[in-house]
DNA sequence: AAAAGTACGCACATTGAAGTAACTACCCGA
DNA sequence: TCGGGTAGTTACTTCAATGTGCGTACTTTT
């Protein structure tokens, strides 16, 4: 896993099939469990959790946890260390944007 | 793969455990396949041979045959296309370089 | 003559990420 | 009580990416 290369230490973390939706849907502000889901087509409950516990652990992601005894409420946002991933996201997004086809 | 994300577009063609490094490799100029090869550690001839003919498909890299009758000599470098991304790649090479551990 | 370099192709095995389907447990409104 | 919402967990399976090991064909170097 130690590669010569800087740029796979950002890619192993916002690198895969979900984690830059992840990162896109939270970017605007903390979501809900439900809210995430459905901002992201297609993808599982189960892929969802195993996503955003391990960008918890790489310290990209924050769960916040509003429960009452009465009603469940779970909150995901990005942490300092994610925002700052920002003009690297934004570059790709507007590479992305911009090609065609 | 219709995702809403744009930021996919671009992690679709340079995602991946090789494509970063092969990026990386030829972003300073055109190298033959063994020079590729010894940049990047433990990737093998095959899957080398693979990332490099999707890459050309993706049109991102080009290859152009000097071979003589005498000796077998291809090189392979980056199109404008993959230029284009260089903002993109090196903010996340800072992003890499600045993170600990 | 033998070893090593260049640039592959092909068949097969392995692995890890992702998907499927079921279950828990509690709450709310009709 | 029935359907729907919240936020998951567990067990199992599938599949695409990756890796292994072989062969081709021709070259230069020792």
């Amino acid at each position: 896993m130690t590669t010569p290369f800087p740029v796979n230490k950002a890619l192993d973390i916002i690198g895969g099939k979900w984690r830059p939706q992840v990162y896109c849907t939270l970017e605007t502000g903390p979501r809900r469990f439900s809210e995430i889901q459905r901002a992201i087509p297609d993808v599982s409950r189960k892929v969802l959790t195993d996503q955003l516990r391990e960008l918890e652990q790489l310290g990209m992601v924050r769960r916040d946890d509003y429960s009452t005894d009465k009603q469940l409420h779970v909150e995901y946002s990005l942490t300092e260390e994610a925002f700052s991933l920002q003009p690297a996201m934004k570059a790709l997004c507007s590479w992305g944007e911009t090609r065609d086809e």
